[in-house]
DNA sequence: ACCTGAACACCGTTCAAGT
DNA sequence: ACCTGAACACCGTTCAAGT
């Protein structure tokens, strides 16, 4: 019953069957008794690989993240940029819906965040938004999609879909609310973000014109 | 040991007792033993109030969300409509930073919530927006709201507080993070807020035009 | 109607013991 | 170095028993 020849468990391959569990059944639903079972070993082997719980949830965190694309900067176009970069993050966001609290709430603290967050305002500064503007600009995109991937969370439940539904009932039935659900979701996101975008350039235009002025 | 003349116990006093555990100690600070040690009874009385755990929170929510000031629609102004939601919105969340998470991610079916986003979509439609549009705006300025409140949540260790502070160190000590993170807070959010509001205005203006013309 | 005591089926984490 | 068995200190929820 001592050491294997060769290591049953590995940082990876927990990771990949708790991220199983998270998304068939739940964050509630991942319990290190469950997932050593899973992986047909004893719980405490688990803190072998791993110092807690939430160790586990981050490198979970992590795999997710490295999804999102921040080369959208490339050739000086900030809005390009902007979209590009909400859109893949919102989609990492939600390939796995039951992650999205933990990845929300935890510390952006995350090494590879905080290389995107830097790729983010590197590429603004560079279009010519000035330094501060372009934190307050990553800030406010993060909250759209963050705002977006948690809202849709609770997708089906929502509230402006339930009253749509309720108010205009002729427009579609009940049981294909969640579809209903889905497609307000990805309406709703995108015009906040080319609202939010428009809103954006006519600031730079008034930035540009007053250093021309200058 | 039996039942007392006097009830010791009411939903009421459970909810405040347990926001402030929440308040203080996070929502995982919050559990049905301490809850009830708290109010000086044993675990098991608490089930005579509460169905169980989650419907504590969800009463909880309900008191919190009673705060969101929706009557900024009345004079026709849909701008100010949004803007007021938005803002008492925010600031109810942020009264109580610990619940974010709970109430960003349960079914925004509560009572309550589903009354105000008929305000909302009520608000807007009176204003001129088509009922299509009045929902994404309405989704749209959540995403914003429960975004800003979510990642504020995480406040002090935030991305892009921290990159605008490593590249910038001669604006502020380390020290002052914390109030940096808030200020960069409240700005980012205003200025999601007027862009997101500066677009649809846009698309406003657009759309009385095509009316004007028909 | 409302509080109690005890129980059930879970948790995360630690640690000495094995190889 | 890595897995095990057993323990510790917690959970939420149920339920018969009391008054």
């Amino acid at each position: 019953m001592g050491r294997p020849k060769t290591p049953l468990l590995s940082l990876d391959r927990m990771a990949s069957a708790a991220l199983e569990i998270v998304d068939s059944d739940g964050l509630d639903g991942l319990s290190m008794r469950r997932l050593a079972t899973v992986l047909g070993v004893q719980v405490a082997s688990l803190y072998n690989h791993v110092k807690n719980k939430d160790e586990l949830l981050h490198e979970i965190g992590n795999q997710i993240m490295a999804q999102v694309d921040v080369t959208g900067f490339r050739d000086g176009d900030w809005r390009q940029g902007i979209a590009t970069w909400a859109r893949s993050y919102r989609a990492a966001l939600r390939a796995h819906p039951n992650m999205v609290p933990f990845l929300a709430t935890g510390p952006g603290r995350r090494e590879t965040a905080l290389a995107r967050a830097d790729a983010v305002h590197g590429g603004l500064v560079a279009a010519g938004w000035p330094p501060r503007q372009a934190t307050l600009i990553g800030a406010s995109t993060k909250y759209l999609v963050v705002g977006a991937a948690m809202t849709s969370f609770a997708r089906g439940f929502d509230d402006d879909v339930q009253i749509y539904v309720d108010r205009y009932p002729h427009l579609g039935q009940a049981h294909r609310l969640r579809a209903h659900a889905d497609e307000i979701d990805d309406e709703s996101f995108e015009l906040a973000l080319q609202a939010f975008l428009d809103g954006l350039a006519q600031r730079f235009a008034e930035l540009s014109k007053a250093a021309d002025k200058r």
